[in-house]
RNA sequence: GCCGGCGUAGCUCAGCUGGUAGAGCAGCUGAUUCGUAAUCAGCAGGUAGGCGGUUCGAAUCCGCCCGUCGGCUCCA
């Protein structure tokens, strides 16, 4: 009697030892046609595994999240049979669920996307057949006998113990896989591949090339099409093209991975630091400003030039090295260390907007999200050890203040301390104690990332959610125990003594030009008014109205708003149309109505028009809705 | 850096298998003076990313370089 536990506390016990389909078929028929896999203690087993003993069971439906990796991961094994029907010389490697979908790394001649619906075609036809997949345990002389020919497969082999060997096989394809699968390819009801690249074995630059070829597959066609929309979407706010078509910023070849800013954009940049400047004057930071290139004793000192070389761009001045600064605090050290601080300065936040260099890879520079040349909003906040928790809670309070001005949510990352580290295990439990204690009190849910830490201290990162639900960690809350040692700084306490201070390193928008491509995607390159390079455009409606117009605008910007007229002698719905599209928050059109009354027709982005608004009324409510940075318009 | 795709007017793109470059928008000029998402006409604009090669002939084929896009962490 085998007695199987569900996880509603029910019972149900089996005469023989029963098969995941059994247990589900004993619930019901139209059940078990939805069960994927079985999940014990954490594991995710075949519908097909036999319980030889009591056991608490879950059974995952295609409704469960566990079920869209398993789904994947099969789908990696009908793409790879279908490959290996069309091209017999491939030589697969492996082939796992992603976060999005699935790959599968295969040694083959280059294929590219035009291949693609031949071998859809071809899985198509597998999962029409709805081939169960089988589970086979087979002794390690076994497999290598199978793949003689399949180095690739021999080397994985070679590190798997015997016994614990598995082949997974549907149709005439046999795969090494340790599994799970789904009880058939027919539950692939949607997939698509979605596109190929290089990859190398086991990532390694030395080792042989291969074709990855990625795809994507769901148990609903509904959750392929609104995956597809989702990748549309964001293709539509490719900060690149917004950029460009806004007049934001633009690239050159002859300063690649280095953005020049617009005039537009230097607008929406000079917003976003004035507001960085008064939240963090309200916090109690100072401003500061170090050089871009530093001599290389400095950064000796600092371990970079042992540590970050390959990332860094040098010249010489007067026969002597120098850096340019890949990050800005070695110079933010030289600056405290300028002169003696008392620890009734402390805690001690010191800010700087620091341009930094660094070398990346071509191949990864990408728009303002991966750049050579880049402003940190830094700070470096020097305090003493029992300061650590009371600093980060505030600093937690800061971003989350700062995030929310742009509607953007966010989750916490706790990192400890890694396997190569530097400093004494009492620090380390200290600094990560006060990191631990802040979150705590903080009270906001958090991930712990073991042994993710700096190897100079622990950290907290904070992800944003941006308004696809996409993440990008921008924050970053990093306990340093080495700089401060490394530069022998000190603060002289109560008892007329020097003590080393405790520095962190933070940011909050990180790298101002990548957040600055977040915001754009996150808007769709709609900015709240208080950030939008024109905040209003006039539109004339002829050319009699153009003084007129002229004057209501300086009015405007005596208020300290971005106005514009468009006087051009273009008709009023094609000026409209442009002021719409270049995403101006407000146009006002000024006819002979608006200027016998004074009062101005309103125009906001969600098309809707509102007349006779007073010029005060409108001034008012705009100022105060500048002014308190507010991310919705609704004005009128 | 590596693999693959791409690079034609400021922008978006066309130009079948090699025969010597075209459209829309933007720009300029003129007409139109307009009440809420593109008025009309004309003009001008490209050493086809760069260099080299094949060819009688190259935007088109080949090589190298530059730039750009996707990928290069996920381990059967």
């Amino acid at each position: 009697m085998i007695r199987i536990t569900f996880p509603d506390g029910n019972i149900k016990a089996f005469e023989a030892p029963p098969t995941g389909f059994e247990i589900a078929r004993s619930i019901s028929e139209g059940f078990a046609r939805n069960c994927v896999a079985v999940k014990i203690n954490g594991q995710i087993l075949d519908m097909s595994t036999r319980f030889e003993a009591d056991t608490p069971v879950r059974l995952i439906t295609t409704k469960d999240p566990e079920a869209i990796e398993v789904l994947r991961h099969s789908a990696a094994h009908v793409m790879a049979q279908a490959i290996l029907h069309l091209y017999p010389d491939a030589h697969l490697t492996i082939g796992p669920a992603v976060e999005n979908g699935f790959y599968y790394d295969i040694d083959m001649g280059p294929v590219s996307e035009e291949d693609f619906a031949r071998i859809e075609a071809e899985m198509k036809a597998a999962i029409k057949a709805k081939l169960p997949f089988r589970r086979e345990v087979v002794s390690k002389a076994e497999a290598v006998d199978f793949y003689r020919n399949e180095p690739y497969k021999l080397e994985m082999i070679g590190e798997l113990d015997d016994g614990t060997i598995s082949f997974y096989k549907h149709g005439d394809f046999t795969d090494l896989c340790r599994g799970p699968h789904l009880p058939h390819t027919g539950f692939i009801k949607a997939f698509k591949l979605m596109k190929v690249s290089g990859a190398y074995w086991r990532g390694d630059q030395n080792n042989a090339q291969l074709q990855r070829i990625y795809g994507t597959a769901f148990f609903d066609k509904k959750d392929l099409k609104a995956y597809l929309h989702f990748l549309e979407e964001a293709r539509r706010r490719n900060h690149r093209k917004l950029g460009a078509a806004l007049d934001l910023f633009s690239f050159h070849d002859e300063a690649p991975g280095m953005p020049f800013f617009h005039a537009k954009g230097m607008v929406v940049w000079n917003a976003l630091l004035d507001y960085w400047r008064d939240e963090h004057r309200a916090a109690g930071y100072v401003e500061t400003k170090t050089p871009i290139t530093l001599n290389r004793t400095l950064w000796e000192r600092s371990g970079h030039w042992e540590n970050y070389r390959e990332n860094m761009y040098f010249t010489a001045i007067d026969e002597t090295d120098y850096a340019i600064k890949p990050m800005n605090c070695p110079g933010g050290m030289l600056l405290f260390g300028s002169r003696r601080h008392s620890y009734r300065d402390l805690p001690l936040r010191q800010a700087e907007v620091g341009l930094v260099h660094r070398h990346e890879l071509s191949g990864v520079l990408n728009g303002l999200f991966r750049v050579r040349a880049f402003h940190q909003d830094d700070a470096h906040i020097f305090m003493t050890s029992e300061q650590i928790q009371e600093e980060i809670l505030a600093l937690l309070q800061l971003e989350e203040r700062i995030y929310g001005t742009f509607g953007l949510g966010f989750h916490l990352e706790l990192s400890t301390r890694p396997e190569k580290s530097i400093g004494t295990d009492h620090q380390w439990e200290t600094a990560t104690a006060g990191l631990e204690a802040a979150l705590k009190s903080y009270g906001k849910e958090y991930l712990v990332n073991e042994g993710d830490g700096a190897f100079y201290g622990p950290k907290i990162d904070l992800h944003i959610k941006d308004a696809l639900g996409r993440t990008w960690q921008c924050g970053t809350i990093q306990l340093d125990m080495s700089l401060p040692e490394r530069f022998d700084l000190f603060y002289v306490g109560q008892d007329n003594e020097k003590h080393r201070p405790t520095m962190i390193h933070r940011t909050v928008f990180g790298s101002i030009e990548r957040f600055f491509g977040i915001l754009i995607e996150h808007f769709a390159g709609r900015f709240p008014l208080w950030m939008a390079p024109v905040q209003v455009c006039l539109l004339p409606i002829n050319d009699e109205l153009v003084p007129y117009a002229d004057q209501v605008r300086a009015e405007l910007a005596e208020h300290g708003l971005r106005a514009e007229v468009d006087s051009r002698t273009e008709s009023l719905n094609k000026k409209i149309r442009e002021a719409q599209i270049s995403q101006i928050p407000l146009t006002l059109t000024v006819g002979q109505k608006e200027m016998k009354a004074g009062t101005l027709a309103v125009r906001t982005l969600d098309g809707v028009v509102k007349h006779g608004v007073t010029q005060e009324a409108f001034l008012k409510r705009v100022l105060a809705h500048i002014r308190e940075r507010k991310l919705e318009l609704d004005l009128f």
